[in-house]
DNA sequence: TATGAATGAGCGTTCATTCAT
DNA sequence: GATGAATGAACGCTCATTCAT
């Protein structure tokens, strides 16, 4: 599990494959996959479309990569949060929930291609490549499961407990990048609702019965 | 002499209707939006391309109603529980969650093509059509706005609430319907979880240890 | 060559027949031929697209019957003319043009398929349902002939002389039709000095000398 | 890494945009505008649909193309005789017209995309296009104006004159492509009695009688 | 008399992709 | 590394026409 050396590249060839997967989230964006083309991407970035396949071998491979690259941004977001020792179980969800929702909301290209999009479509992207983000749910699993032995989580099968609690951020984000809740309504309030909704429904509540002592 | 009179149209004719409708909606599921075109409707029914233009005027007409037809769909399970007097608020609430999480199992082509699909592929849908959809939200806003006064339900803007208790039905839903979860993991109780840790999240908690004292 | 006798048809029938050249006539003017279509003249009168055939084998023999239709009111504006025993030759051509002109001011449908279109698009018109048309122009011609025995009309080939002044009126019709001329100029002055011009190029101009001595 | 730079285009690129342009002509001459496509002027070339659109955006580029190409034709036919100062204004005109004949019969195509045509089938083309061939019509009137003031011309608004006199050529221009003429005329024989017919309507006759008393 | 149902052919156009340079 | 030329397949859609009723 070792992150991209995009260091070691060489750096002439790196820049049109930038613009390529660049542009390709940004249309993906605004005008959604159905109508993302090779065309399309080669006119945004001023090249022709024949450049693209100096870089990506097919529309299903750029596609793939862009992904690869999902996951990987997404991966280095939340896995310092899974690595703070210094965070409770709570806090560490907390920030978990927090590091994915801004995620969805910094990259909607990404996320679209990641979690929206008809898995048909991508039904040749090698399963192995999610390996990295099902890995997510398995270390959200293993502190449900810490945090249940520990007392702070109500007791509930960790990876189920892990499941819905990715469901309903997606819940959230999908909702969000695809413009469809009330605009009168606050983003940033919709989200700290749904993540104090979403800890809360984890973790056993402060118990007043200390304070009634 | 008498020109045309459609309004007087039977059965047979609608025969068709149906069967583009029902089909459109399976090969959503099967193949995802970008690859729907009338050719493969067609085909699929076995008729000629030119026989849909029979019932609709155009491949967004036929999109337009299929939403049109979901969103009826969606209201008629959804009504019946709003209306039922007999229910106290949570458990009116658990089961429109159930029955929302159920309409899209059942159809996740009317799914897909009402809450998945990138809105700019559906910017031509006349906004009003949603109204009814909207008028859910709503409803559910102000059972949460009755049961605050009645104390029931956690204080907190019922807008929200009931915004963010969509956003983690749709959460699940589109998840599932996607494929998206662990295939070991069982629907029902993810979904049987995923309600109760909702309809907690907005019910204050009945605390038999006080009453009991 | 008897004119057509149309009041011996059964009526009902009829009255759909001429709803059909009517609106046909219109749209050739509005719309141009290539976009003249079935549907179309069946939605802008009111029937379905299957009751023309009830008249019409084919837009082919539609087309033709307009031709045949327009040559005959042609004919039935220019015959009396050549009829009319009263008028000398210069006159008669006069009022040729004039006649001419105004029937294709009045019935630009039945001008442009009957002189404009392509002959290609019309090809498989039977040659013979021009007879009507031709002979204006060897009645044309044989004025021409006689009023070059009696001196009043300059000597050239007669038959080249009536083809030209067709020509000449046909120019303006034809522009006028097309709104090619620019709109600040005056139709009718442009049509009266056409005609003058005409008129005057075939006649001997009264000669002044004479009178002067 | 240099983007697209489309100027430094060179012949072979042009060829086929040539070949189109011919073939689209020979098209239009041979089946009319109404029957005009990509994919057959494609086949005719041997080349697929698709690579007209290498060369022309849309059809109505295509055709807007040929009317551009065929007004700067007609120019460059037009302008020497203009500008030929050793022109009388009677020698002029006439040189004119045989010009203008000359052009519709070598290039039918040109001719019928550029006057024939039902202008609502051209009404994208921008109007601005035509200001070369609207200028035409200006400078023959500025000829007939000075004319009229030397006396040569018979007097008249000479912007009628200029009108009538195209709408005269027009006339013989557009009936001999379209082979409306009986086939038993000469061609050159109509041709030089309509043009000479135009000239003498716009010039005072040369009264040798006066002279010579 | 008039229609609805149906279709094959064709339309203009865009697509992903290949290949020689 | 980058491109222009080229294409077959597919797209949404309209056409004239047929046929059973």
């Amino acid at each position: 599990m070792h992150p991209i050396n995009s260091e070691i590249r060489k750096a002439p060839d790196d820049d049109l494959r930038r613009s390529i997967l660049v542009t390709s989230r940004e249309l993906l964006v605004r005008e959604g996959y159905s109508s993302l083309s090779m065309r399309k991407i080669a006119r945004s970035i001023g090249y022709s479309a024949t450049s693209i396949y100096l870089h990506f071998k097919s529309k299903d491979q750029l596609v793939h990569a862009l992904i690869t690259e999902g996951v990987s941004v997404l991966m280095k977001r939340l896995r310092p949060v899974f690595d703070d020792v210094k965070l409770n179980p709570k806090e560490l969800v907390r920030r978990i929930c927090h590091e994915y929702v801004k995620f969805g909301m910094n990259n909607p290209g990404y996320y679209e291609i990641m979690y929206v999009l008809h898995p048909e479509t991508l039904s040749r992207y090698p399963e192995d490549n999610y390996r990295d983000a099902r890995s997510l749910i398995d270390r959200l699993s293993s502190v449900f499961e810490k945090g249940i032995e520990s007392g702070v989580v109500i007791p509930s099968d960790p990876r189920v407990t892990a499941n819905v609690l990715w469901s309903q951020m997606h819940g959230v984000v999908s909702l969000i990048i695809a413009g469809r809740f009330d605009r009168a309504l606050d983003r940033e309030v919709l989200i700290q609702d749904a993540v104090d909704r979403a800890v809360r429904s984890c973790f056993v509540s402060p118990e007043p019965s200390l304070d009634s002592i």
